[in-house]
RNA sequence: GGGCGCUUAGCUCAGUUGGUUUAGAGCACCUGCCUUACAAGCAGGGGGUCAGGGGUUCGAGUCCCUUAGCGCCCA
């Protein structure tokens, strides 16, 4: 402790960073294992595990592990699961841009070839991301890192898929579904973005085949036509009602196809003739199922045109669109376009149009799952941060659609449906090709079946349909229901995620607590913003907008950055990101590094010194000091309980720099310039710093527990991270202190502004006298003498009831106390007259709104009396400065 | 088209069940300071008719209606 009187002047982070997470893994402190304690769990929204750290997961991961963290000094057991995931999708488009450039094609191939590539990447990328989120400080449990991919995992979800089968949940069907061409696969409804962008209104007409007469359709697709078996109108609509019935024939495709009648049809639209392709539009399909119709699939997997359309065929769907606008044009057959703005839906992976197509695909029916997710969010047995949030869950869940769950991918968990023809009912769901066997020779009575004839499903399970075990699969709750660990963490307890995958991943875990474990899987949810630019768009690689995260952590230190995250992101709002607020977050650092720097500097070279909070101590200052810690930390808690955490560190951030850097610590400064702090001072300051440090180390791990070990030396059972969260204790909360020492901060601002305003060098020594006009305050003040004294170079200071005012001086009056500064010649009269004359003003128009307020009966009548007589209070106050303001500027002649 | 939300200082945002100073913070800005830790700092200061309008109330940034603008989700 002696020895570090050389504390650098600027607090170096990357120095101590490396240090304090290795000792706190070493000794385990991140560690949970089962016990008698509470335990507080947190599983981690797992990153995509080729992934590396972006701006999002910055700030997701940094309030997860300010929440963890402090859970933890509470004395929970605090238990925070990592992992990763597998992120089918998106893997497996790198795997195969990565065999691309190596000149091979998916296509060419084996599945387990191809396996083999997408678990070199894997080997190779996986598990970055984790350890970036170490740089952070985050505090997971990483002997408990999971990974969505891995043999207990995959069996888990398997067994989900075999055990929702036989609910009757899971079914084959054939059904439009979101096709992505470049990924070539099917997509839930919810990986589906709509965009709104400017298109072409194509007006086409079709001949009829009984005249020379037209009928005009309006399509923002031309190239679909070729795949049209009708066209509908509106029966009610007058223009259109007598060709009900007749045939018209598709240009181009020169097929004939009726026209057919539906209210569905609007007739203000577009011309009010709907062309009708069943096999491309998910409302045509529904048509043409209500009208019988026939269905061509004129697309191939890829988006170009399959023989069906019998033009154009193996061009791209986009390149057809212009080729058939020309060809329509010079046939005649164009009447106009125009121009429209549409929605139209992108791959939320690939960003290519999706292609609404008719499909065989797996689905999970969403009905009786969503029932207790709703429920239990509307009942707040599950509880959302902010609550605003219900509204849109709500509304999603009560208009919940079946889950298309299979992927045309390999990367991912194997669909355990095993054919053994072509018939739709030709399969048997089983977990082994054994199992499968057995099951199938059952199924078809034909015992002669062999390991050729049963083939396994080619496709894989949505990666969501993994992801929303994750709360039970990280703690193996599927594949053992009873054991320790499930049974001690779960429920889980906070879940930290964005508001924009609520559908994707928080509400399917809701689901899939209630249908697996009769359980909610955690009790709160944390929606936090999205991080954006200064000019808000959302922060991507693509867009090079975002800022590397261990750059920053680079440049700031990872205190400095967690601060500038935290900062200005209150729950559910998008954080407009600005590197200001975490060059503020490194700022903060360095003034905690300094403030604790004095404390080292003020040390005797060979004396031990014991941190011990002031408790009934005889000065104002330890007093006010106290109280304002523990009201403090009552406040804090209070934010942490509403999950309010940049309130609880605006909080903290007061607490330190205005009150404990501007205030306590200045008063701590020994009387005499470079003697040293007074022992006893000196230990009272470091046991209110120890203090601080705890209420810090949350929000900045690494330096408080810097500062922790030079404060004293601790063993390994003494570490910050598992020291105890203070308790707001009401014995040290103490208003009269809080008011006394507020009042003699209010003097010595007043001194201080009479010096800015006068231009009196700080350094100059003035003559102060304070008028109280009460001997009680006289003798307040009189007490709190020293504080002016410290703060304030004087010549004389004279505090009495009434003083005898000096002729020509400086003037200010505070809550009733009047303070003459005389100033000998030196004062600028004008500039007095008009710092008074803004004070009296200020007063004057405080007054007359208190005034109006109290002339109003109504308001004296009815309002409580507590009400009533504060401002009268008010009012007296008012007028009796505004008495002594006048006389001061009267005097100034 | 349906639903949800937002609009408070130049910027980013707090403001909790309506009632302590004439609405707060950070950043930015202006002035003065290298004052026994910290210029990544200290002290002082300016800046808002709380989007517009109407209503409820003794009292509205806060509750209700309405207009305008913006954003998000769903179809």
């Amino acid at each position: 402790m002696s020895s570090i009187n050389e504390l650098p002047k600027q607090f170096d982070p990357s120095a101590i960073e490396t240090k304090w997470y290795s000792y706190w893994t070493k000794n385990q402190y991140f560690h949970s294992e089962p016990d008698e304690r509470e335990p507080f769990t947190v599983v981690i929204p797992p990153p995509n595990v080729t992934g590396v750290l972006h701006m999002g997961h910055m700030l997701n991961n940094t309030i997860q592990d300010v929440l963890v963290r402090r859970a933890r000094m509470l004395g929970k057991n605090a238990c925070w699961v990592p992992g990763t995931d597998h992120a089918s999708i998106a893997t497996e488009a790198k795997v195969v841009q990565r065999l691309r450039k190596k000149g091979i094609k998916k296509s060419d191939l084996s599945r387990d070839e191809f396996m083999k590539h997408a678990w070199e990447w894997t080997d190779e990328h996986g598990g970055i991301i984790l350890e970036q989120l170490k740089k952070l400080g985050a505090s997971c449990d990483w002997d408990r890192t999971r990974f969505t991919l891995e043999d207990d995992l995959y069996e888990a979800v398997i067994d989900c898929f075999i055990d929702l089968h036989e609910r009757g949940l899971i079914y084959r069907g054939l059904r439009m579904i979101n096709w992505d061409p470049e990924a070539k696969t099917a997509l839930s409804d919810e990986e589906v973005i709509f965009k709104e962008q400017n298109s072409r209104f194509y007006h086409i007409k079709y001949r009829f085949t009984d005249s020379d007469e037209y009928l005009t359709i309006a399509t923002t697709r031309p190239e679909t036509i070729l795949a049209d078996t009708a066209v509908c109108v509106n029966p009610n609509d007058e223009r259109y009602k007598h060709l009900i019935g007749k045939q018209v024939i598709v240009p181009i495709a020169n097929r004939s196809v009726p026209v057919i009648a539906d209210e569905y049809v609007e007739m203000e639209f577009g011309t009010g003739c709907l062309k009708i392709t069943p096999a491309h539009d998910r409302n045509d399909y529904d048509l043409g199922q209500k009208h019988n119709l026939p269905i061509i699939d004129m697309l191939e997997a890829d988006g170009t045109l399959s023989a069906a359309a019998g033009h154009y065929i193996g061009k791209d769907r986009f390149e057809v669109r212009k080729l058939i606008a020309k060809d329509l044009e010079e046939a005649g057959f164009l009447v106009k376009t125009e121009e429209m703005q549409n929605k139209v839906g992108y791959s939320e992976r690939t960003d290519v149009v999706i292609e609404p197509r008719l499909s065989l695909q797996w689905f999970l029916n969403m009905q009786e799952l969503a029932k207790p997710a709703l429920e239990n969010v509307e009942n707040d047995s599950i509880r959302f941060h902010p609550a605003k949030f219900k509204n849109s869950y709500r509304n999603w869940m009560e208009n919940i659609q079946d889950w298309c769950i299979s992927r045309q991918l390999w990367w991912g968990h194997r669909i355990p449906a095993w054919y053994f023809g072509d018939g739709e009912h030709d399969f048997v769901i089983a977990k082994t090709k054994d199992e499968a066997l057995e099951k199938a020779r059952k199924k078809t009575g034909n015992s002669s079946l062999g390991t050729d004839d049963v083939q396994q499903d080619e496709d894989v399970l949505d990666t969501w349909f993994s992801s929303w075990l994750w709360p039970i699969t990280v703690f193996d709750g599927m594949k053992d229901p009873e054991n320790k660990d499930i049974r001690y963490y779960y429920p889980t307890q906070d879940l930290v995620t964005a508001p924009e995958i609520m559908f994707f991943w928080v509400a399917r875990m809701i689901m899939a607590g209630y249908a697996f474990r009769g359980e909610k899987p955690f009790s709160n949810v944390y929606y936090h913003g999205i991080v954006r630019d200064k000019q808000r768009r959302k922060m991507s690689k693509s867009l090079g907008n975002s800022p590397d995260p261990l750059d920053l952590i680079a440049t700031y230190g990872a205190d400095g950055t967690r601060v500038g995250m935290l900062f200005s992101s209150p729950a559910g709002n998008d954080l407009l990101f600005d590197e200001a607020l975490c060059e503020q977050g490194r700022n903060f650092s360095n003034k905690i590094w300094n403030a604790f720097r004095f404390l080292v500097m003020n040390m005797e070279e060979d004396r031990t010194y014991t941190p011990r909070v002031p408790s009934n101590s005889d000065s104002l200052v330890d007093r006010w000091m106290m109280s304002r810690l523990h009201t403090t930390i009552e406040a804090l808690n209070e934010d942490f309980d509403r999950y309010r955490l940049n309130e609880a560190l605006q909080k903290v951030y007061a607490l330190v720099w205005d009150d404990f850097c501007d205030w306590y610590i200045e008063l701590c400064k020994s009387d005499v310039p470079g003697e040293k702090v007074p022992a006893e001072r000196l230990e009272a300051a470091l046991g209110i710093f120890e203090e601080l440090m705890k209420l810090l180390h949350p929000f900045m791990p690494f330096i408080s527990e810097e500062i922790w070990h030079y404060i004293r030396e601790r063993n390994q059972a003494e570490a910050l991270t598992i020291t105890s969260w203070p308790v707001a204790n009401a014995a040290h909360m103490n208003s009269e202190a809080e008011k006394t020492f507020g009042l003699m901060q209010q003097l010595v601002s007043a001194l201080r502004n009479i010096r800015a305003e006068a231009g009196i060098a700080p350094g100059k020594p003035i003559h102060v006298l304070i008028a109280t006009h009460s001997e009680e305050v006289a003798k307040i003040v009189q007490e709190g003498s020293w504080i002016l004294n410290k703060l304030q170079k004087t010549e004389s200071l004279t505090i009495a009831a009434e003083v005898e005012k000096p002729g020509l001086c400086s003037t200010a009056v505070v809550s009733g106390i009047e303070i003459f500064v005389p100033m000998e010649g030196l004062i600028d009269l004008d500039k007095e007259r008009q710092r008074i004359q803004k004070e009296i003003e200020r007063f004057e128009g405080f007054k007359k709104s208190v005034a109006a307020k109290l002339n109003n009966e109504s308001f004296v009548s009815r309002a409580p009396d507590s009400v009533v007589q504060n401002e009268k209070n008010k009012l007296r106050d008012a007028t009796a400065n505004l008495e002594k303001l006048r006389e001061q500027l009267a005097a100034l002649g």
